[in-house]
DNA sequence: AAAATTTAGATGTTTCTACATCAAATGTCT
DNA sequence: AGACATTTGATGTAGAAACATCTAAATTTT
């Protein structure tokens, strides 16, 4: 359902004030499946999120500083969210040896396996939408967004 | 700062991925932006959602259940919300004569004071998207991404 | 080196979300 | 009409977000 049509609104005050509404509203959407395709596995978007990052380390450990700064909701507290992580046994503390306030993280064999799991779900999800995104448009809608991403902070 | 370098990513696995992950940065940032602004008069962004509704009704009644499915995020829990709105003044109850499960929802004067307000503030946030949306750019980006939408449900 | 500042992470608190359940009113079906 | 299902909204609850605060460790300043 278009946005306009989701939110009933017949009319906005601008194109620009609509494209804020359907950023909004489609993030919300794509958030609210991603939690629909992971749930099953116990896992919320937050924490795959976390679980990703950690992936694309190979194995390197990581600060939660560094995390916290690739997360896409910086907001979030990546502290408790790796609690979440280490309770369900997927991650593992590790002391930093150079920097003792740090403690870094690392998968276990068990997260490794859950991650790659879970990664192929939604790797299979992210290929469907080729069908409906054309690269063209994709690229062109990725360089607006970025547009206004670019002017923040 | 682009999505890439929030996030800190150098490569994407394709752009429809790429482009999942700016409409979920995106949005996060808006939403961001938009509780820092509507903070300082006591309103969440959820909150002033409501508030919009209401204002476009122009003093003509609407059920929660109407109030609820023009949401941008349809699982926010608008009987609470509403609640949030009732013990700040802003928003008034009625019984609705003709089905006596709905409850029926106006502003108050102080809350079409306020909402005004809060409208003005948007707007001019909303309007100064226009240095870095184009309304060809905008259309188009919209476009995109309720392409996606239209396939949900 | 001592003092002051900054940084990394944990934790406390309040509010909100996500989800399930419940009760009352209405609608449907035979 | 009576039984069953659906709709509308409220509410209970666990967990997460938002925000502030706190401790320890590192860094900077003097």
């Amino acid at each position: 359902m278009k946005t306009s049509d989701a939110l009933q609104m017949d009319s906005f005050a601008s194109p620009q004030e609509q494209l804020v509404l359907t950023v909004l509203h489609t993030a919300s959407s794509l958030l609210g499946k991603h939690r629909m395709l992971l749930k099953p596995h116990g896992i919320t978007p937050e924490q795959f999120n976390i679980l990703r990052i950690l992936r694309g380390q190979r194995g390197k450990p990581i600060a939660l500083r560094d995390i916290s700064n690739r997360m896409i909701d910086k907001n979030s507290n990546t502290s408790r969210l790796v609690d979440k992580l280490l309770t369900k046994g997927l991650v593992q503390r590790e002391a930093c040896p150079d920097d003792r306030r740090r403690v870094d993280i690392v998968l276990t064999a068990s997260g490794q396996q859950l991650t790659e799991l879970l990664k192929n779900i939604m790797d299979r999800e992210m290929s469907s939408l080729g069908d409906v995104w054309s690269e063209n448009d994709t690229r062109s809608a990725i360089e607006v967004l970025d547009r206004w991403n670019e002017q923040q902070h």
